[in-house]
RNA sequence: CGCGGGGUGGAGCAGCUUGGUAGCUCGUCAGGCUCAUAACCUGAAGGCCGUUGGUUCAAAUCCAACCCCCGCAACCA
């Protein structure tokens, strides 16, 4: 068995920027991808991180009296931080002031420059100094921008016009490249408009908080030459040759559809100018829209999803981002809509099949599973919707159907609650003992496997329950859970939340499993 | 005529490529079960598939026009 590789990427986060749901979805969605690739036996590396350069870093700083490097040293654990509270399992957490990568920025502008593709050039243009870069007229007009002024600056551009058509005929050749596919259709809209060059650096007079042009050191380059270039950088472009070749073409960047250009233009052409392959995939994906309450201004209630992690758990928070939002749409989250789905998904379908076979096991079978021997007909049903369902979670991810794979497990779930209200094994234990067994053997395995798949959603909770069952670490065949097992006691996995304020109030969920 | 995506029972989605009983989750109503976290299971109500024409024996699915919503049009996940 050949091992496949998956390198999948998030965009690096701006490290003046408070973390907030879109950084956290899309940081969330690498993970689970890069735990289901880890799951099905893929080599993985997951990269994340932090892009520390830029003018507003240097005021912030300057506004507090520290050094740049001093500022972001102290704002980066607001994003290590958080993706730990999160269990993101990145493999790398690249900084863009590492010395790592600016060797490789001031390389790659070296050769881009000496192949003939980087130009100095007079610009004259509108330039918002609060926004810290050039506008266009259409801008300009929106009023949106403050301290508008004309400008002429000397400044170092890249040849990207040079790659259009090139470019254009990539993306055409390769269907899979920019998804949703209507995201393509856009770029190769975009693309229909002559492409200009692209201004990469930035006087220092004016800024120098940034990386040094190597060929003229009175810029330092600007953005695109710096923070693109950290996908390369973490793999071992340039300082490690075996390990870039074999992590590059990354597999997927994972990005939100406002970056979409950056990395479809801008971005490829740099690797076209430095011959190297582009990305396999860039997948944009939608935005959550949180719903502002109309109706209770008054109590001031916009729920960030963020601040129901220390609410309700983050393996719910992550199930509820993943299970709801159809990748590449946008999504309202609403706190409502959430209880929702914790409580019909996870609480009452999952949760409680656990409770179910837990504690029916417990009571007829001393908490030993019991063996299985001589499948029906019933149980054959369930055994192959179980053993097929990696397979199926398998070929939605591959096309990037988060919610439908998900989707797909929890029909086992439900499937298996269905069984056991056909089976009755309650009622089978009173005539037919060993039949009983078997019923609550095929049940329970079936949960295992769902439990696995859920795992790169739900990393604790999904442990918890192969923790109950004595399987951890068990793998997608049928029969990882073993008969003679002694299952463990446990709390309810997912408290049900309680809307209803009548029962909220004295009802406490009495411990299952004891 | 700038380019593109979409309009499917109360909500969110699938189906449209390869026309032929409109499917899933949630919600609502009724029943069942009683192992379980008032949970689970079954059944029902609810849709002229944006509008109008066209092609066809037959259209949510193909074609045309129109209406409405949204995205992009050089850098806020």
């Amino acid at each position: 068995m050949t091992k496949n590789k998956f390198y999948v990427t998030t965009p690096i986060y701006y490290v003046n920027d408070n973390p907030h749901i879109g950084h956290a979805y899309t940081t969330i969605l690498a993970d689970v991808l890069a735990r289901f690739h880890r799951g099905m036996g893929d080599d993985v590396f997951f990269l994340t991180g932090l892009d520390e350069h830029g003018q507003k870093v240097q005021q912030a700083a300057e506004k507090r009296a520290l050094t740049p490097q001093a500022h972001c040293d102290d704002l980066a654990p607001r994003f290590s931080g958080l993706w730990e509270k999160l269990e993101i399992s990145h493999d790398d957490f690249i900084r863009t002031t590492e010395p790592r990568h600016v060797k490789v920025v001031q390389a790659v502008l070296q050769a881009v420059y000496e192949k003939g593709d980087i130009y100095q050039k007079e610009y004259e243009g509108l330039y918002s100094v609060a926004e810290e870069r050039f506008i266009t007229e259409k801008e300009a007009e929106s009023g949106q921008f403050r301290d508008v002024r004309r400008i002429q600056e000397k400044n170092w551009f890249f040849r990207m016009s040079r790659y259009q058509e090139r470019l254009v005929r990539y993306i055409e050749e390769h269907p899979g490249f920019i998804r949703p596919e209507h995201r393509k259709n856009e770029m190769l809209g975009f693309l229909r408009q002559p492409l200009s060059d692209l201004c990469i650096s930035r006087p220092k007079t004016r800024l120098n908080w940034g990386i040094e042009i190597p060929f003229d050191r009175d810029y330092v380059t600007y953005v695109w030459f710096d923070a693109l270039i950290n996908y390369i950088t973490a793999p071992g472009y340039l300082a490690d040759n075996a390990r870039f070749g074999h992590w590059w073409p990354v597999s997927v960047h994972l990005i939100g559809k406002d970056i979409l250009t950056t990395h479809c233009v801008y971005w490829t052409t740099m690797l076209f100018a430095l011959d190297l392959p582009l990305p396999e995939t860039i997948f944009a994906h939608g935005w959550w829209l949180i719903a502002e309450s109309k109706m209770s201004k008054s109590v001031g209630n916009v729920v960030n999803p963020l601040d129901l992690v220390g609410q309700y758990g983050v393996d719910a928070v992550r199930y509820y981002l993943m299970a709801e939002m159809v990748l590449g749409a946008d999504s309202n989250f609403t706190p409502e809509n959430f209880i929702k789905r914790y409580n019909s998904d996870l609480a009452n379908d999952f949760g409680n099949l656990l409770n179910r076979v837990s504690g029916l096991i417990g009571k007829y079978f001393d908490s030993v599973v019991p063996a299985a021997l001589e499948l029906s007909a019933d149980d054959t049903v369930i055994m192959g919707q179980g053993a097929a369902l990696g397979g199926r979670v398998e070929a939605l991810l591959k096309e990037y159907k988060v919610d439908a794979a998900i989707n797909e497990i929890m029909n086992l779930v439900r499937a298996v609650n269905k069984y056991m209200e056909v089976q009755a094994p309650w009622k089978l234990a009173k005539t037919d003992l060993p039949a009983a067994g078997r019923v609550l053997y095929v049940a329970t395995e079936a949960l295992r496997l769902a439990a696995v798949l859920l795992g790169a959603v739900m990393p604790e909770k999904s442990g918890q329950v192969l923790d109950v069952l004595g399987a951890r670490g068990t793998g997608l065949a049928w029969g990882g859970l073993k008969s003679g097992t002694r299952l463990t006691a446990h709390p309810p996995l997912f408290p049900r939340i309680e809307t209803d304020p009548s029962r909220a109030a004295g009802s406490s969920v009495k411990g299952a499993g004891a």
